[in-house]
This record gives structure tokens, C-alpha cells and sequence, in this order.
DNA sequence: CCGGCATTGAGAACGGGTTATCATTCTCGC
DNA sequence: GCGAGAATGATAACCCGTTCTCAATGCCGG
């Protein structure tokens, strides 16, 4: 996985054009506009390189086939929208906090994940 | 699904013991104890029956098997702890609020889910 | 206590997401 | 511009949770 081809340059301006978690699938239709043979097993195998690599994080939400997004945004401590109506994934930054105070008698926390539901601007109109 | 078998009595029974969410596995696991012939066909007849019924409610985890717990558990609002040394899933009361701050500008929330990860009271010794 | 018929259980089949196969194509160091 | 070998793409195969099949069992109304 070194060298710079035509598929994995597409896949990674899908992802920075984007810039929200994609699906696999999102991925694919997204860089096919680029690169019109793409195949998906070449999404796959890229995907899974950049994630090795530190370039995507993956992002998984109940129920779903994992997303992946930009390891730099991921840095950055935030959680997710999906949206009822386009099934598209969204950034959402901020925390509530205190989550620890949940916590029953004797549990400890190492990391927490919140997801939100509901219609994105594109959809509520 | 109107009869009362000893097989759906004892996945009845593994649900109001354990008192938590629990996995199509678990419940053949628990309910073997009682029935030691239960199939796991019937494991997830009886699931999708109580859950048509509205006895269970189904509870999904990201990355993982759909988990299924009591309805009148899950009739009151709470959230889910995934312990990352048994993988058993609790149920975490309370919630922080204040969610629907964090929507982006014309996004509208229907609804939320909190997971929370670490080390359960059994695990953290 | 019978008998009809819903339920059970073992195993095969399914479905979708993902990964492997392998001949062909393309990148890039030289 | 060459050539080694990595990457690609079409397709088959895989994984694993779930559902179906069908003969055998057992619940329960009468």
C-alpha cells in the first residue's frame, strides 16, 4: 500500500469533499464520479489501508455497516447524527458531560458514544 | 404464538433474571440451563414473537448483534454500558439532557442513544 | 385422554457486508 | 522507456447472524 493511484486519490477527495463519515457504498458512488470502473473491492481494500495507515477512523452506529471518516476530524472528541430520511451521517460537535455520573456502583468508564436521530437541514424542508 | 411451552417460559425467566439486555446467545445460553435441548431456532422464534407482542424491546449496539430486553424495562428512559472484558450489556439510568443543543442550525432530533464503555462492578477486580 | 395443530429442534439455506482470487493493468524506481 | 511488482476489478467465496424446512413432539380444548 505506497503507491498513489487514481482510485485512491478519488476515495480521498470523496472523504475531504464530504466531509462527514461515509459508508463503503457512499464511498464508492462518490469516487465512481472520478474513477468510473471503481470497483468495490478496491474501496475495501483502500479503506481498510487507511485505516492501518491513520489517514480514516472508523465510525460505527447501531445497526448499521461501518462508516469511516478523516482520522483528523476524528481527533477531535465529537459524536454523530444520522438522519431518519437520507440515512447520511453527520459531524456533531460538543458534549454533554457528566456521563460518568451514570455510571452504576463499582463500574469505571473508558470511552462513551452518542448518537443522535432525527432529520438534517436538508431534509426537514 | 398463543402457547405457553417450557421452552418460552424459560427464555421468559432468563429475561427477569438477568435484568439486562441480552443477546439471542445468551438467552440459549441461559435458558439451556433449564431446557437442555432449547434449539436456537426457537431462541429466535420466541424473540421476534415477544417483541410483535411488545414483551421485548430489541436494543442495538454498534458493531454487535442485536441485544433484547423487557419492555417495561426499556418503557423508562436509559441508556446502555457495554462492559469491555465480558461483553455483557447494562442498563445505565439517567441522562444528561440538553442534547438538542448540539444539532447543527436546522437539523431537528427525534430521538437519542447513549452508550457507555469500560469495566463493569464484576470485571474492574 | 385424544387428537389437531402449533411448536420444537437439527440442519440447511439465506442475505448482506466484507474479503479472497487471479489475470490484467498501472505506478514508479532506475 | 523498462520492468518488477503493487494495485485493480470482476467474480467467487466467506462469515455470521438470522430464517426456513420438515419430520417429530407436546400443549391444550373438548
Amino acid at each position: 500500500m505506497a503507491r498513489i493511484t487514481r482510485q485512491r486519490t478519488a476515495i480521498t477527495n470523496a472523504f475531504e469533499q464530504a466531509g462527514r463519515p461515509l459508508s463503503p457504498l457512499e464511498v464508492l458512488d462518490a469516487a465512481s464520479a472520478e474513477v468510473p470502473s471503481l470497483g468495490q473491492a478496491t474501496v475495501y481494500r483502500a479503506l481498510r489501508a487507511m485505516v492501518e495507515e491513520g489517514v480514516l477512523a472508523p465510525v460505527e452506529l447501531p445497526g448499521e455497516p461501518d462508516r469511516y471518516e478523516l482520522a483528523d476530524a476524528a481527533a477531535r472528541h465529537h459524536h454523530h447524527f444520522r438522519c431518519d430520511s437520507c440515512d447520511r451521517v453527520f459531524d456533531v460537535h460538543g458534549c454533554p458531560g457528566g456521563l460518568s455520573n451514570l455510571l452504576p456502583p463499582g463500574f469505571t468508564m473508558r470511552d462513551h458514544e452518542i448518537v443522535l436521530f432525527g432529520r438534517c437541514d436538508a431534509c426537514a424542508s
